[in-house]
DNA sequence: CTAATATATGAATATATGTTCATAGATTGA
DNA sequence: TCAATCTATGAACATATATTCATATATTAG
């Protein structure tokens, strides 16, 4: 029996069993947490998001250089930089006319490794 | 040198270096890759959806269980547990009148429980 | 059969979100 | 200094999304 199956075995129906309703209110999470986790998923919730996050994975680039990779107007590059420059997922560098980006959360970093896995096998 | 430190070590800006260029993509996840990651992240991208899941990760519950447990309305239940049966996320079982639904998507359930660890510490 | 219970659904609404367009700010080169 | 380059930003717009409201469907109890 996998993992996916295992959920089945126990079942929660009815206000009239106290202890089923106590057992879920263990598992369920609070408002905040759900919300900073929201938060973080949000994060890779959009595809030229993820795109971007990819090419941050292990490079620092320039803003120019996500331009010509991704494809992507400059402007929406740069909106979506300050997206997760406000949530601290990237740190920045200038460094003359240059603004150097690099992902900075291992949260992410993590997660988005995951998702990939996923994605590709299985 | 942490994992995200380590992301400065290449450093990748101006069309000039074709290496460069290439070495991003080489990483960069096409659109289709994108969009499917983009949609596993999505379902967990909201704080509402976050709760059900959260109930539905060992247990299988059923809809006015869920309503009770998280104190939404059962409309907004209904048709959160829809867009999670559109992307398979979950299964679901009639029993009589009740409709028994269990995450059933161990990818998903992977996911949480991670974001989840670094949401709770650090 | 009828009423009550459990769940699903469509329409409407308010809000959020991603992009474009135009433009501003900052730095460098000539 | 002036023009060119690189990046950031605000407004506008179109689309997506989560919820509510009203109602439909299905099952069971009386």
């Amino acid at each position: 029996m996998n993992d996916a199956q295992a959920a089945q075995d126990i079942t929660v129906c009815g206000d009239d069993d106290i202890a089923e309703q106590e057992a879920l209110q263990d598992v369920l999470i609070d408002p905040q947490t759900a919300n900073r986790l929201a938060e973080i998923f949000k994060a890779l919730s959009d595809p030229s998001r993820l795109r971007l996050i990819s090419l941050l994975m292990d490079h620092e680039v320039c803003v120019h250089s996500l331009e010509t990779a991704v494809g992507m107007s400059q402007s929406a590059i740069s909106h979506q930089l300050r997206y997760l420059r406000q949530l601290n997922l990237v740190r920045f560098r200038k460094e003359g006319r240059h603004v150097y980006y690099a992902l900075d959360d291992d949260h992410v970093r993590e997660l988005f490794a995951q998702g990939l896995l996923h994605v590709e096998h299985g």
